[in-house]
DNA sequence: TCAACCCATCAACATTTCTTGATACAAAGG
DNA sequence: CCTTTGTATCAAGAAATGTTGATGGGTTGA
């Protein structure tokens, strides 16, 4: 696992772990990918012709969401399925709530400096 | 204002919009500005000061953070100060609670694509 | 064993982003 | 006016990111 990735042990994201969150949600071809696995896990050829871009551009994106911590991957034969992570998006939810002003101002409870 | 950024006229943001959100928020020099403008509106020359940044540098995220909608700036004499505009922060809140499987499947109802 | 399939990784290139220093612009005060 | 102060913008270079095509590794079935 890459260093400062979510998940670990820590349960209080960084900063750095957020900013790598976030970055993983700033491209439209990765948030289309997302969109596509609320539905439930894919595989990479799956996502591939659905979203028309090629397998090493996939697999590439799909490598930055796996960092960030986004997705999980489940080898089943020769595919390899991909799932929405919730440990990500319940860090990156708790920073949103914690911007709009729940919780106690000061110090971000939501995160380590 | 820029093309497709936050807080136009429609109210259901596009998934380019979305993404510009999150790559404001994937830098960890933004991510300390705001964090510190949760406490109340400041000017560039307190955050510089504050992240021990430059001048030139704080402006240039100031304004990637404009053009995402996250903040707005009030001028007060010679001093431009900036908070966070709740905008932005609630089409992102809305983004993470769908991928949360709150709300109906099939489509994102918080965004268009 | 071999071919077909799915996927990750690499190399090369183009594009974007970030930083720094210089310059320009607006407001305030002398 | 002229200077000072706070900020934006520009130019140039460095660094990171995304794309494409090629290669290789693992799995399946013939």
């Amino acid at each position: 696992m890459p260093r400062g990735s979510a998940g670990g042990t820590s349960r209080v994201p960084s900063v750095a772990v957020l900013a790598r969150i976030c970055h993983a949600l700033s491209d439209e071809t990765r948030l289309g990918i997302l969109l596509r696995l609320r539905n439930g896990e894919q595989c990479v050829c799956d996502l591939a012709d659905d979203l028309g871009a090629g397998q090493s551009r996939l697999s590439f994106h799909m490598k930055t969401l796996k960092d960030a911590g986004l997705v999980l991957d489940r080898r089943e034969g020769r595919w390899i399925n991909y799932s929405l992570d919730p440990q990500a998006l319940k860090s990156l939810a708790q920073l949103v709530a914690w911007f709009q002003g729940k919780g106690p101002a000061g110090l971000p409870s939501c995160c380590s400096t």
